[in-house]
DNA sequence: CAATAGATCATCT
DNA sequence: GATGATCTATTGC
């Protein structure tokens, strides 16, 4: 499979966001991230598709529960990555959100493939469209190699970052209710690249 | 195409 | 001991 843009090419075409980027309530994160790139070594795809958790009273939101171990870094400074480990086997990547002592985050749930997608593809032992290659929130993970031993790692510089477009894409914004919840399941905070082809199913 | 089952384990009760 | 911010394969129409 073709890159859309060489390792060379993805690096002019964008710069990275300042820790000042992150640092806003979670839906108007989840709006900003889409049509940024995620960046880890080689590989990188641009944000399609975003969900906001918010803070105590998202009862979907494991910030909701207070804070333990696992959710320490959403009560921390923004710009952090939170990954955590579901359903015996995959992880997902969050955004921290806000300002520390607000557990604001956005979970990143799908990829338009950019560069390094043939590693993609091997990691993914995946046979389909490139479309189908990270459009989910486990998917990606996998395809960008995504663990939590990323877990608390600012995303501002580093192995793991978010850079923007010099030349903003354009195109609109659909937003819909969070996917595979129970609790607050109706509340219209998933955001997506509307028509973009690698939306999650 | 839609619906369902099964995988599999960290986290919290 | 139950649950879960998922994915894939399989079954059935």
């Amino acid at each position: 499979m073709e890159d859309v843009y060489s390792e060379a090419q993805l690096k002019r075409a964008t710069s990275g966001v300042k820790i000042e980027f992150f640092a806003r309530p979670a839906v108007e994160l989840a709006r900003g991230l889409l049509g940024c790139v995620l960046v880890h070594g080689r590989t990188a795809g641009t944000i399609v598709e975003t969900e906001a958790y918010l803070g105590l009273s998202d009862l979907a939101a494991h910030a909701s529960r207070g804070l333990t171990e696992r959710t320490r870094v959403l009560f921390g400074p923004p710009g952090r990555a939170y990954v955590y480990f579901i359903y015996g086997m995959h992880e997902c990547l969050n955004v921290v959100a806000d300002r520390a002592g607000e557990p604001g985050c956005v979970l990143i749930r799908a990829l338009e493939p950019l560069t390094g997608i043939a590693e993609m593809y091997e990691r993914r032992n995946w046979k389909g469209a490139v479309r189908g290659l990270a459009n989910g929130p486990g998917k990606l993970t996998q395809a960008l190699r995504i663990t939590r031993a990323q877990y608390g790692q600012r995303l501002d510089r580093g192995e793991l970052t978010i850079r923007e477009f010099r030349e903003k894409p354009e195109f609109e914004i659909g937003v819909t209710p969070r996917i595979g919840i129970t609790k607050c399941a109706d509340w219209p905070l998933r955001f997506v690249w509307l028509g973009n082809a690698c939306l999650s199913k």
